[in-house]
DNA sequence: AGGACGCATCGACAAATGTCAATGGATGAG
DNA sequence: CTCATCCATTGACATTTGTCGATGCGTCCT
């Protein structure tokens, strides 16, 4: 390894709980092993189209809210295909689940969303 | 499924184009099936802690930029392992690669962090 | 020229992931 | 009560992913 050029080490370790703080994460200091863990878990439930989509669809649905058999067809995907996706959106934080009688509604959980954003947050602010 | 409840269909597409566009995706219109492609590749990226921890400890190292060396350490993974994750890094267009004669250095791409954070942005802009 | 170093690629392998058909538990309508 | 509907869970399977050791290709130093 070259010389002892600038590394982590003695940088501010960013933790879990700073996720919600602007402009602190991935840039502005090396992120703990905890706080890498926590956004990764995130960003992995949206590192899938279908659930990109649903999430949109999700977001995109008049009251803000959708339930499976809304989302279904959109998708092209099997009824238990879409709620396997589902669990693990709202497992990531990402969304909510709500049982109101034989249906479950599904909402996008906004300040999860901004808290990613903001984790991504080059420099602007 | 319920009568007709107000799914996506006639709601305004997102393309690809469109993700640099500030509060497009996600929220605000049903994202097309490209785009939401498009955006799972890149949070795809992000969804392992490794890679999360790679990208924090370029953007913090002195210039912006660190080289493979610089990184085995700190994340405590074999040389082509994180060789590995920093290819899938820059082929999801979220860091570069320069190489400088014997060194690789890779640096963070603000754009496309930028990009993906306006994709997630839920109302305020 | 020769050796040491930085990095990428390859082959292998276990683990995780996405998908479906089948099943079962609740809820609401008749 | 009985039946249809919405949804979650289970079991199965092919594919993808994360990791490593071994190897090969450049580049720099002497």
């Amino acid at each position: 390894m070259r010389q002892n050029v600038a590394m982590p080490s003695a940088l501010p370790m960013i933790q879990p709980d700073d996720l919600a703080a602007c402009c602190s994460p991935v840039i502005g200091g090396v992120v703990s092993d905890e706080a890498a863990e926590t956004l990764a878990r995130m960003f992995k439930a949206l590192g899938d189209p279908t659930r990109v989509k649903l999430l949109s669809l999700i977001a995109a649905a008049e009251q803000g809210e959708a339930c499976i058999c809304d989302m279904t067809e959109p998708v092209g995907l099997s009824q238990p295909t879409v709620s396997h996706h589902m669990r693990l959106l709202v497992e990531a934080g990402l969304a909510t689940r709500e049982q109101r009688g034989k249906w479950a509604y599904y909402r996008v959980a906004p300040d999860a969303l901004r808290a990613l954003a903001s984790a991504l947050a080059p420099i602007a602010c």
